[in-house]
DNA sequence: GTCTATATTCGGATAGAC
DNA sequence: GTCTATCCGAATATAGAC
């Protein structure tokens, strides 16, 4: 019997947050003001409340909306042949992108983490995922593209992953806030880069 | 005459400011009151209101500030030698952190820049000094210290400058809300990485 | 220039009808 | 569940004395 409500209140509060979403990416998490979100969902105060207690639980919702966006997009990456970093880099960013929407909304997110240990203790759930992700791909990527031995391909692939984790969150800022951003020469660059171990060094 | 006040004056705004970025840092720049200021600073609503206008010149100068704090960071890096990029990475981060501080500022930072033109034209600036000095560094590096030729190296340089922006600011973002990150593994992993094109390529 | 006290606006949240 | 109307506290900024 509480089925259908159970699934329209859900359905409700997702709306909410998606409306929410939208400002927080324009505005951020503080200036965007409670009369903002009632505008722009096109409910009233009664309803979002009826929703959500308080400002803090919707920030955190859609924090957590977004997290789960990001995790779609770590999911929905296939690994039928391996891809040389530059490649998964871009293929990463783009479903990113759409899960996302704003990658913007990502500088918020990640500004909040430093503040609030509630947001922290999602994001940084995010980034231990997206490490392990960036690792077996590595992996994968060492041994079958570029011939390394399986015990070395995953040492690397442990010391690198937090590399490309960066050059995930560098390509956000970068082209969330420099106007000259080049996002095909980033991509290029990091095909070419390489772990000098993987060439010089596998013993 | 107006000297000596001048400076008095410049010296009280430098002051109120640094009070105002520890409180920044701690809670972010919407939810730092003028109140919280007032009592960091241990002046009065009238002193601070003498030295700025709003609260939005008080942030805009913080701002500013961040990023003087930058480009001192990145002009004291010194060229005697060449620099492996793990090294320069890792010098070049720690100047940092005693300039600005507290690292986390800088997420505020970008943050506010992906929503305020005016501070983004303050990022925008300190990034493509930052991308000029990595490729400077960078192509030193080329050249000294793996023996590239001069035009590969430049080229390479210009090439691959971004990707360690994006290691800079990873590691500042990793570094603030990861629970478990590794900074020595980092700066380890950084110097094992190579441009494919200095090992394989150079023709 | 700096202080205390205060005006005024604004934002989060609630009450009660439907 | 949703709406309208409203309360209350907080925050920015100012006034005026010193």
């Amino acid at each position: 019997m509480p089925k259908v409500t159970d699934e329209y209140r859900e359905a409700r509060r997702h709306e909410i947050a998606r409306a929410a979403l939208r400002l927080f990416a324009q505005k951020g998490f503080q200036a965007t003001s409670m009369s903002d979100i009632i505008a722009e969902s096109g409910l009233s105060a009664g309803a979002i409340y009826g929703h959500y207690k308080s400002k803090d639980e919707l920030i955190h919702k859609a924090i957590s909306d977004i997290v789960q966006f990001r995790l779609d997009a770590v999911g929905s990456l296939d690994a039928a042949q391996p891809l040389d970093p530059g490649q998964l880099l871009r293929r990463f960013v783009s479903i990113m992108s759409d899960e996302v929407g704003d990658l913007g909304l990502l500088l918020q997110v990640w500004a909040q983490a430093a503040l609030d240990p509630t947001s922290r203790q999602a994001t940084d759930s995010i980034g231990a995922h997206l490490r392990r992700v960036f690792e077996s791909f590595l992996a994968d990527w060492y041994v079958r593209g570029l011939g390394q031995a399986e015990a070395d391909a995953r040492g690397d692939a442990a010391l690198f992953a937090p590399l490309y984790v960066s050059l995930v969150q560098g390509y956000v800022i970068q082209s969330t806030i420099f106007e000259s951003f080049d996002r095909d020469a980033y991509f290029a660059a990091a095909s070419a880069l390489q772990p000098a171990s993987a060439v010089n060094l596998s013993r």
